[in-house]
DNA sequence: ATTTAGTTTAACCATTTGGTTAACAAAAAT
DNA sequence: ATTTTTGTTAACCAAATGGTTAAACTAAAT
């Protein structure tokens, strides 16, 4: 069997097809676009994948399952509710150094084709709160916490730190900054972002 | 001159191309389709447009102008930071309500497009943040407010009132809701979202 | 009544696009 | 050594797409 050829092709082809769709959307990529970044045949993208359809839901559930596990930390996990805000907020941010066009591209194919979400949640081990909503309640009656349903924290957890990174064109102009004071705001937001969520649910 | 044929020709073309741009974005979107979706021959909108292009600014152009007032209220007006705060979140929300596809619309395509934010900023009346800047820092020295810097309070405020909106087909997944309880919810932050800003940022 | 100017349509066009095919090349298996 | 399987390419194809054109229609101005 030849081997080595073609596991490398796929691979090139892999991450020409993620290069071109995550910043282009499934709309504006163009196969022959994908080839000439892979260097290869258009031909080849249909030998190894038949079709864009087929091709963009691999991109697609690639990127998925390298943000999956991030929000499962802060949902299953056993460290406090404290620390889960800490570390997901840290985590997140160099995630997002590593991966910069995963969120935007998440969130604008699932409008696109809100389906997409239906197959996700089949997985059994699809995140859900219910350990984080657990918790939650449980400082809540111990008067650690203000009470706030587990629903609306874990959206404005979500919210503060996935904002910044949709928003960057909108949010540069009225911030008035460029590319690198942009993400010097960001950068602050390591350690900002987490003590203004502790901060709005401590009980003093 | 025949008048008022026309200017509703125009204006049920700017319709139909409102509800295709915004629901498929630029590159998703037919001519056909908005010819269709307008009752008329697919000629009439080169006739009025001269381009797709064109097109598209006319409603990115609309988009964008009903959004920046309700940006303007919360940066210029004359009111409390806190008062700011709360009437930002009520109006955005029945702004959501009103156009449903204009925050998407705008974050998605100026991801394709940063360039479209140039323009924008070239208008002098594009909204900044200095007189929210000054008004932040009064209440920060008068001791009102924790220090924060009006960067990342403007961010942080964007934040939570946008984002559930962008989000929302991931959002309902882990949230684990349909489209009535995930309304609910929404309908739920319009004092959740600001009160949760307020117990961030004030001294107590 | 006729001219004039703007409006609308059907038919058409060139290009782009996703996808196919048939022939060829290179390994593996026999 | 030769057959078979797998990988690769260039050429091709049909459908879709943005855009154009020339003729027909409409209503106001003369």
């Amino acid at each position: 069997m030849k081997k080595s050829k073609d596991e490398n092709t796929e691979q090139q082809i892999l991450e020409a097809a993620k290069f071109v769709f995550q910043s282009k959307g499934m709309d504006g990529a163009r196969m022959q676009e994908i080839a000439d970044q892979a260097g290869i045949n258009k031909a080849m993208l249909h030998y190894y994948f038949r079709s864009k359809q087929l091709l963009f839901e691999a991109v697609f559930n690639n990127a998925f399952s390298l943000l999956a596990p991030q929000l499962k930390a802060i949902l299953n996990d056993e460290s406090s509710i404290e620390d889960k805000i800490k570390n997901f907020t840290s985590s997140y941010i160099s995630f997002i150094l590593q991966h910069p066009y995963i969120p935007n591209f998440i969130i604008q194919e699932l409008n696109r084709n809100p389906d997409f979400m239906i197959k996700m949640k089949e997985n059994p081990n699809f995140p859900n709160l219910d350990k984080f909503k657990y918790q939650l309640n449980k400082d809540i009656q111990a008067g650690i916490i203000k009470p706030i349903s587990a629903e609306q924290l874990f959206i404005n957890i979500m919210a503060l730190n996935v904002f910044p990174f949709l928003a960057k064109p909108l949010l540069m102009a009225f911030t008035n900054s460029e590319n690198e004071t942009y993400s010097q705001l960001m950068a602050e937001r390591e350690t900002e972002v987490s003590s203004f969520i502790i901060n709005a649910i401590k009980k003093n």
